[in-house]
Formats: structure tokens, C-alpha cells, sequence
DNA sequence: CTTTTCTCCTGTATGC
DNA sequence: TGCATACAGGAGAAAA
């Protein structure tokens, strides 16, 4: 599933392939793909064409076009985002349509295109304004990753402690500090020992330092790995797997024994989805998860 | 305001 | 075999 890693991938793809270019024309199969842009996809392909990208820039799981000033965008941003199973891949002209083909950019150069794929059809695509940071207006309220450079930890820190919700809900909160899913957010737990259902208020600071240092690594690591794909839904821009989930410790991992302490892994329910964690190093708090 | 729950979607896996 | 159900989950809307 795409969180921080996966969409780094894929921008660094994107940025090899499209940046540069001129879009001559996005041509949008579903109205739903583009449901973010009010205006609706006609208006969105009209003001893409004729475009230059000129930056492919990324805030936590948010990816972006820049487009030139002096095209039919005129300074504004192409908001990206994969939802869970979107892709974006680099096809020549030729390839057969995909089954869940959402957008096609083809470009005044000629081949390669360009595909949005997304099975689930979470992900889309809208057209936005910027700030003077070139930062798009949708995703104002969406914090800096830890590898933004406007990331501040001691904010970050700051944050995390004064809110009343468990951690691992506030390490998912895109608003705190983005990036983070519920993949990582496992493995930061995991790495710092501390169970995801401690309240988030109760920690003491160098322990909230230390699992952000930790949800920091292992996006490192797993960036470094290409990413962690389970399934054929999360691949880079042509089409190939990462393999961090080889290195995962607690995600995915129930029944296994924990590599630090041998206890087996737990899977719990949670938010409608599961958390994962060794219940020796990671000791429940008295309170429910 | 903060926090929690619900909803969008479809392919795969499991259960009867 | 076939049909029903559960599950995966990012993010924003809606509810509490």
C-alpha cells in the first residue's frame, strides 16, 4: 500500500520520466478520477494541455506537478494522489489499455505516456493553486513528512503529547505528521516498544522522540528497498515490485515469533483495519487498544 | 474545537 | 462448484 516510501519511488519515477515535458493532452476515463476537482475533468484535461512540468514534488503521501507560469496552468499544481492501489506507470503509446485505466498523459514529445491506474479508485487527480511555498491549497492542512525540510520534530513532539487519542491513531493523523500508514506505524511501534494503544498525552517525551525516530528509519530503509509491495498493487513507474516486505517485523507478521523476543505477534482489530505487535516488547497498556 | 466512525471501491481469500 | 462474506486501507465527510 502506498504511504510515504512507495509514493517517494514513485515521484523519483516520475521526476526521471515526465519532468520537463509538455503535456499535450490528459485524457480522463472516469469522472470519479478526478471528483477532487470541482470544475469536473473536461475543464481539468482543457487547462493541463499545453503545459510544462516543471517540478514533481511530494508532501507525505501527496504527490505534484509544477507546471510553468507561462503555460495554460499558469503556476498552478496537478495534485496527485494513489489512494491505496493507484499507480503510476511510464507505457509507451502502443500498450493495450489497462483494465483500470483512470488518465493517460501524453505528451508533445511522443512516447512514453504516462498511466493512472487504480484498481480501488481511491486515488485522483485535481488542479490547484499554491502557496508562496509551492505548497498546494487542498493539502494546507496535511504536516510536513520527517523528510521534509520543514519538518520540526520538537513541533512534531509537541503535538503528538497534547492530543487525548491512543498513539497510533495520532501517528496516522495525516495532520501531525504525514506520511505514516498503517504499515509503518506498526513497525515504528514495534522498533520503539511501545504498544499502539498507550495514550498518546501518557508518553514521555524522549519516547515520542524515539518512535518518530524510528517511523523516520524505517521509511528510510524501506525507501531504500524500493518500497513494500504484498500484492501487484503497489509498484513503481514500470511496473516492479519493492521488496521491503521481506524486512517487515510486526505488520503481516501474526503467529511468527517476534525477532527480538521469540513471543509470537498479535493481530488485533483496529479502526477497521488490523494492528500488529509483539505483546512482550510492546506491553499492553491497561487501558483497552 | 477534538475525536471517532463511516464511506468510497474491487479483487482475493475464506467459509458454508 | 457456487454463492456470500470478510478483508485490505487513505482520507475526508459526517457524526458524536
Amino acid at each position: 500500500m502506498p504511504e510515504l516510501p512507495e509514493v517517494e519511488v514513485v515521484r523519483r519515477g516520475l521526476a526521471e520520466h515526465a519532468l520537463g515535458r509538455t503535456i499535450a493532452r490528459l485524457d480522463l476515463h472516469c469522472h470519479r478520477v478526478a471528483r477532487r476537482h470541482l470544475p469536473g475533468p473536461g475543464h481539468l484535461s482543457s487547462v493541463v494541455a499545453g503545459a510544462r512540468i516543471e517540478g514533481v514534488r511530494r508532501r507525505g503521501k501527496y504527490l505534484w506537478l509544477a507546471m510553468d507560469d507561462a503555460g495554460p496552468a499558469g503556476n498552478q499544481a496537478l495534485l496527485l494522489h494513489l489512494g491505496m492501489s493507484g499507480q503510476l506507470l511510464v507505457q509507451p503509446g502502443a500498450a493495450p489499455d489497462e483494465k483500470h485505466l483512470h488518465a493517460r498523459f501524453s505528451f508533445a514529445d511522443g512516447d512514453p505516456q504516462i498511466r493512472f491506474v487504480d484498481q480501488r479508485t481511491f486515488g485522483g487527480l485535481a488542479l490547484a493553486e499554491v502557496d508562496e511555498h509551492g505548497i498546494p491549497e487542498p493539502i494546507q492542512h496535511i504536516a510536513p513528512d520527517p523528510f521534509d525540510a520543514a519538518f520540526d520534530r520538537a513541533a512534531a513532539v509537541r503535538r503528538i503529547r497534547s492530543s487525548r487519542s491512543d498513539i497510533k491513531r495520532v501517528l496516522l493523523d495525516q495532520r501531525v505528521v504525514s506520511g505514516i500508514g498503517n504499515i509503518y506505524a506498526d513497525e515504528a511501534l514495534w522498533r520503539a516498544g511501545v504498544h499502539g494503544g498507550r495514550s498518546a498525552a501518557s508518553l514521555s517525551r524522549p519516547v515520542v522522540r524515539r518512535i518518530l525516530d524510528a517511523a523516520t528509519e524505517v521509511m528510510a530503509e524501506a525507501l531504500a528497498a524500493g518500497g513494500t509491495s504484498f500484492d501487484a498493487l503497489y509498484v513503481n513507474v514500470n511496473g516492479a515490485s519493492g521488496y521491503f516486505d521481506r524486512s517487515l517485523q510486526a505488520y503481516g507478521q501474526e503467529g511468527r515469533p517476534c525477532s527480538r523476543c521469540g513471543a509470537p505477534i498479535r493481530r488485533v482489530a483496529f479502526m477497521n483495519r488490523s494492528s500488529f505487535y509483539c505483546p512482550k516488547c510492546q506491553p499492553k497498556p491497561r487501558r483497552r487498544l
